[in-house]
Formats: structure tokens, C-alpha cells, sequence
DNA sequence: ACATTAATTATGT
DNA sequence: ACATAATTAATGT
């Protein structure tokens, strides 16, 4: 196991007011996983051992229905704490947490989230919002699912992924992880097909450019414009 | 307004 | 050459 440097941990939000010495202590404790596209760091229903902390890539949380479709829930982007929503609740891991592209991540014993929170100022209130803003996030979504249209929830599904994942480039902002149509349709309860006539209907407004498994937004302000219209 | 089915084409290893 | 992704049209609820 190599040796991790303090400043990786140094920007990020949960451990952004801890000195040297501190992250040193928790980095030691940390244990690395890499993983490649479609690889999972953990399953739904698991016995919830650990927390992890995503330091490249991103990652997708799936849920599974009852009905045996897949869910994806919401996003994970580099330097967000994942897995830990269990903590606050059951043992067992409420969803799958899949690598959307080639992933590192940092873990630890889940005894040690409390045990973190307890001794570290500013760690505990830090998970909480970031718990509370993804939860606000399902729920904002599951209401649009209710009340908004087709239409409407694949354009801001695009704009919330630009959000998490938007890299400039020239052309545009570009989701810098692969996602494909399928992915889209699962983020937004349709199907592929429909998804993907939209995005070629886009694709000729100008409004965005695709290829397989990668798209960039042009006109984001289009995109807005169609997420929240009345047709 | 959207899903489903199915057939066809494009694209990446 | 093969598997996976994307498009497109036709038909169904």
C-alpha cells in the first residue's frame, strides 16, 4: 500500500478544517480501491462495512425495483463522500454504487464515521449536508417524474449533469464521464428510444453534439428554456 | 404523449 | 468479426 498525500484530502469539503496531522491519521487508516468502468464498490442490500471517499472518476448509484428494472438514483462526483447514508439508518447498503468511468476511491470501517464525527469538528455537519442535499435531490426528483414531461426531465437530467460533471471545451460543456441513452432513461423513468430521438432532435436545433457515450451541451440556456415550459 | 417491438445502422475493441 | 450503442419506423396504450 502506498503512502497517500495529506493535500489530496486537504481541499475537500469534509476534511477542509483539519490540520496535517489529523488527515495524516485518517489517511492511514484508509484503504484504496480502483476500479474500471461498470465495476461496483459495493451492492445494494450488502452489509454496509464501509464509507468511501471518491477521489477520481464518478460514480452512479443504482437502486433495483422490485419489478427488476434499474434505477440510477443520483451521481457521485469526485470528492464526495458515498456510502454513508446507511449510517444514519440500516446495515445494509441502500443501493449500488457502480463506477460510471474509471474510479479511485478512498474507504474506511463504517465505525469510523461516527467515530470521525465525534472527534473532528466540522466532519459531522459537513455529512449532514451533504446527506440532506441528496435527499432533497431524490425527492425534487421524484415529484418532476409526477409533474413534469418526457421531455422536460431529460433536459434537466442533462443540466444537472453538466452540473456534476461539466468539463469546458470548446464546443461546449461536455459530460466528462461515459453516459449512454440507456443511462439517461434510467435517470429519468423512460425509455431509450424515446431519449434517444430527443437528443438527435437536439443535435440537429444545435443544441448539443453526441457521440456514443459522450455528449456536450451547446446551448445550455435551451436546455433551461425547455425544462421549465409550458411546450 | 409516450411505450413497445422490431429491424437497421453505426461504432468501438 | 463481434458485441454494444444508437437510430428509425411502425404499431400499441
Amino acid at each position: 500500500m502506498k503512502k497517500l498525500d495529506e493535500s489530496l484530502l486537504l481541499r475537500l469539503p469534509p476534511f477542509s478544517q483539519l490540520s496535517r496531522a489529523q488527515i495524516r491519521k485518517i489517511l492511514d487508516q484508509a484503504q484504496t480501491k480502483r476500479l474500471d468502468e461498470g465495476g461496483s464498490f459495493f451492492s445494494e442490500g450488502e452489509e454496509a462495512t464501509r464509507f468511501y471517499l471518491l477521489l477520481d472518476g464518478h460514480i452512479r448509484v443504482i437502486k433495483t425495483t422490485p419489478a427488476g428494472d434499474q434505477i440510477i438514483v443520483l451521481h457521485i462526483a469526485a470528492g464526495q463522500l458515498f456510502g454513508i447514508a446507511a449510517a444514519l439508518g440500516h446495515s445494509l447498503y441502500p443501493a449500488t454504487a457502480q463506477a460510471a468511468a474509471e474510479s479511485l476511491a478512498l474507504s474506511w470501517p463504517m465505525p469510523l464515521l461516527q467515530e470521525f464525527s465525534a472527534i473532528y469538528q466540522g466532519f459531522a455537519t459537513e455529512n449532514y449536508k451533504v446527506v440532506g442535499a441528496r435527499m432533497q435531490e431524490m425527492q425534487s426528483r421524484i415529484s418532476e417524474m409526477a409533474t413534469q414531461q418526457v421531455e422536460q426531465r431529460v433536459a434537466t437530467a442533462l443540466l444537472r449533469l453538466t452540473n456534476q460533471a461539466g468539463r469546458k471545451t470548446d464546443e461546449g460543456i461536455e459530460i466528462d464521464f461515459p453516459i449512454t441513452r440507456q443511462d439517461i432513461s434510467e435517470m429519468t423513468g423512460t425509455t431509450l428510444h424515446t431519449v434517444s430521438r430527443l437528443l438527435s432532435g437536439w443535435e440537429k436545433q444545435g443544441i448539443i453534439l453526441s457521440t456514443r457515450k459522450r455528449i456536450v451541451i451547446v446551448e445550455a440556456h435551451q436546455l433551461v428554456r425547455i425544462s421549465d415550459n409550458l411546450t
